[in-house]
DNA sequence: AATGAATGAGGTTTCATTCAT
DNA sequence: AATGAATGAAACCTCATTCAT
């Protein structure tokens, strides 16, 4: 009850906490189902909150939108950082998590074209997690340079252009076919 | 390969081919500013005619989209076909192309982020021109392999995911060099 | 070819007055289906004709509808002439032209809606064919009450305001059956 | 009759009441200066909410028109059931009705059109309150059939149809005066 | 005289965001 | 802190009417 704290930054209650998580939670399913276009209301409802809770905790709709972008980074940067506890093969590493991230992505490919789709301010707003996982990837790959089974010449932001590339066509854009092109473009990878 | 085309449709009056004309060309512009999210007032007013003029021109928006889509990818086809009677080196032939075509995207960057956020619906409905276009690629491939200038494991649908990638990333999402990118991607599709 | 003659109301040329006919013949068509938010391009397709065609003859889409009124009204007058040369007994030939007319109105049931609802406007510029109608109707009322088979005390303007009443019960309005209803009114109609 | 009626629909908080009382209000204002075509906006300004607020309640202008006609069946049924309750001669009782129901639509003689003018589906939407006034109106008829002062063959949807008809005259169509014309309406219920 | 393409004011509706409860 | 009613700018689209062909 003796609650009169200051909050710097965010100690945010526990059902608070809880609440975020869930609109969180909603907007994943929502954006997924009808892409950028979903309304905060359907977020709201979906959530089981009302609109003004969806935005005490996110100001505007392109908040939660890089908020989402934000996770996935943060997802596939810790990903990476577990990887590089792995001790097979480093370009083995690399292919099975990258393989793991596309699955990932294409079980939510309609949220990776909302983000697609959407401005690049959104990405910008995410430009510190994006660079993290951007870092770790780094490492991954000069591992596997040093043991020489990756293209010399391939660099972190090559494998998220490629990755970013592959996601833009798992919508249901006829004739494509992302495992295979996956295969395809993993074994591009790999050093001759 | 003579144009006898034989106009079911209607022949379409000089004034009213014109205005068509005048509105695709806004179009491209305004979505190139807007993204998908221009206005079809914008579109009109850019093109000097009455926003009933567009509506009759294309009955929604989304069909505006789509004939731009249509149009790019019309525009690939003819220079693909260009590219086959060309006699270099078939792998440079094709290389040469994409370069190009690329170069086109950027310039365009706007619009092919907002047919790439477009819902599948769009890309459905452009499924014509994408099959022409990947069915002419395919002779570009099929020559250089012949030739062993390319890796024998691609294929023309492989080189549209990856170039749609590419586009996808040309925003100004940070880190991303579309040109580096592109010359790697073309060096790991030749042939070792 | 010597055509150079000068028109001062409205000679009209033979096929001008053919369109003319069809014109009005779709319009009560189309007004027939859509009611009166029928739109002046579907009576000019249903007519065969351009737009500006019904432009020509109709200065506007109200004048079209006034014309309709009016005609309606030419044709029930006409009735009332023909009925007042009859020599039955009176009431019973007003009767028969009541019943007559009714049967016109309910095969017409939604332009005649679509005439009800519009403004006084409409009724104001065919006025002078209602008081046409009014004062035959008068004619053959004077006959019932000189034969004393109609009510004393009912007027010309009172038949109208049934008819019109009853014209505009008859869309599909749930439980009104106006059959019923126009036996009874006659009924009431009649001297005790 | 006391009035415990259970609402199975949210309760309304007291300013969405009060608000939703402000738009109909307004909506009756509006729809009886401009008829059926009077627009939400102006229908919203004059209400002092947003255009919003009124599609908040009414998902459609249709719904408007519906919601107007059914407070109209409300109201003439209200009046009805107090008749019941009154202990004058039946006929003379209905009669006082008819003339205050009458003087009502007159003094709203737009939206009367405006209703009348519309389309069967919103009276189908309107069916409940209907039947509803035409029950206690069959109610009413009954007393004065066996008090002998009405004619024997009238029912309650020749009421509806005669008042029906009555208000659709009541425009400014020239030549009708619906109050003289009511009086020959009555005096023609009344049993000989 | 006829055609139908063009016009554009105006209509309905949506939805991100604010704010009273 | 949460709620959801209210807001209103802006989006899309329609259609009576005009006008170039």
């Amino acid at each position: 009850m003796a609650d009169t704290v200051i909050h710097t930054e965010r100690p945010l209650r526990a059902d608070a906490r809880r609440n975020r998580e869930r609109i969180l939670e909603s907007a994943r399913a929502v954006f997924a189902e009808y892409g950028a276009n979903a309304q905060i209301d359907d977020v709201a409802r979906q959530a089981g909150v009302g609109v003004g809770t969806v935005y005490r905790h996110f100001e505007t709709k392109e908040a939660l939108l890089v908020e989402l972008l934000r996770e996935k980074f943060r997802l596939f940067a810790a990903r990476a950082r577990e990887a590089l506890e792995q001790h097979g093969e480093p370009f083995a590493v690399l292919e099975d998590l990258l393989r793991r991230n596309a699955q990932t992505a294409a079980s939510d490919a309609a949220v990776q074209h909302a983000l697609a789709g959407a401005g690049e301010n959104i990405w910008m707003q995410a430009e510190a997690e994006q660079q993290e996982l951007v870092a770790v990837t780094g490492l991954l790959i000069a591992r596997a340079r040093r043991a020489g089974t990756i293209r010399q010449d391939v660099e972190a932001n090559d494998i998220a252009m490629l990755m970013c590339g592959l996601c833009s066509t798992m919508g249901g854009k006829p004739g494509f076919d992302w495992r295979r092109h996956l295969d395809l473009v993993i074994d591009m990878l790999r050093a001759r």
